[in-house]
DNA sequence: CCGTTTCGATACGCTTGCGTTCCGAAACCC
DNA sequence: GGGTTTCGGAACGCAAGCGTATCGAAACGG
């Protein structure tokens, strides 16, 4: 293979395991969905990852950045669904996020993150890139799509609905101890269904798909 | 005086002093403001006091109980409005929330205790008993008198609302990391008055008051 | 085959914070 | 004043985790 060669002249010298790579990013991920973010530590990571310490310090500066990078291998891919109707959309979405909270290996790692978030930037701006963004932006898209078909008022003000569905299971789950289960989930679709309902006018019937 | 002796017979030596105990609690709070909970150390907190740290151990055992003690003093006393309107208290109450938000010296406080209360079962719970319930049975309160004077559907889902409420500004600060300005919390109380406001039936004008 | 680099593993020095213990001084009761 | 306890302050031993260094073995290029 000449071309590799010639495009990013390899280094000389043994290369680094790509398998030594991903197993530290999943060890870190694992060890924050048992202990939290701040039980987190570079020789467990190590240890967990059946690597040497050094191996992870050639590749991180830091915790930080390592946790960073790790982010993405949370959850992956959550498809937007687009059925016609932004009710059954949502719903689909809102089960998907109760799924995840009912997981017991995925919502302990929410305080972590919190808690990580609010002390580092950087951490910060990787768990919205890669966890909050991607989601958010597949419910704005939803409930956009309901405004322009006329489910919602065209006026909607959509980051607020984005907050009241996405904020109402969060702080139950972090703040207020309750169940978040699917009462909740359903109910805040409903909520937010009525809250932005287009005026009830004249015509209005509801088959609109 | 007779009775204290007589009451709880004062314990001889020299007696603890009242004023350590507050120093030391509002130290402990205002680290917390500082750095978030877990930078909070013991030998800080004494420092930050003007106290030794055998002051603070012969109080507490641990900085899990002091910590669950001080809770108690962040915020005081929000009192309930109870004006005849059940949207004028909301948007009352949910001012007072916003402040909050907007308090460089609290907002810095949330991202820590949530981070305190998914490690520790003892601060959760003094955090929902001297923080979170009193002021969410000031607002469940508020929405019940709502909902009794026709103001809401007589079928809400109180718990829902309150975590409607309550959730979007805190996923937004603490998640999304977008601005908690009176848009959003004026927003938040017109969408949870509009998603459970009555059947629009045959009279139902607005003139409640 | 030789030089270079990474491999997993271990040991090291360093810092930080915990919880305890001591000190002389002060506050309280008898 | 004597006995007792707390006071603020400092020192202690201990444990944990960081980041570095070193080891022989292994994987590459030349």
């Amino acid at each position: 293979m000449e071309r590799s060669r010639l495009e990013n002249t390899r280094p000389p010298g043994r290369p680094r395991s790509a398998a030594a790579h991903g197993a530290i990013l999943d060890a870190a991920i694992a060890l924050i969905r048992e202990a939290g973010y701040d039980a987190l530590t570079m020789e467990a990571i190590a240890a967990r990852a059946g690597v040497g310490k050094a191996t992870v310090y050639r590749r991180w500066p830091g915790k930080e950045t390592l946790v960073a990078e790790a982010i993405g291998r949370i959850v992956r891919a959550v498809p937007t669904p687009d059925t016609g109707s932004a009710a059954e959309d949502l719903r689909t979405l809102m089960r998907a996020t109760l799924r995840m909270y009912q997981d017991p290996a995925t919502a302990p790692l929410l305080s972590g993150l919190v808690a990580a978030m609010a002390r580092s930037a950087p951490i910060a701006a990787a768990v919205r890139a890669e966890f909050v963004g991607p989601r958010r932006e597949g419910m704005r898209a939803v409930l956009a799509r309901g405004a322009a078909r006329g489910e919602l008022r065209a006026d909607t003000d959509l980051e607020l609905a984005l907050d009241l569905l996405s904020g109402a299971p969060f702080y139950r789950y972090l703040v207020h101890g309750g169940a978040v289960d699917e009462a909740l989930v359903e109910g805040a679709v409903d909520a937010v269904l009525r809250a932005f309902a287009p005026e009830v006018g004249p015509i209005t019937r509801k088959g609109g798909g």
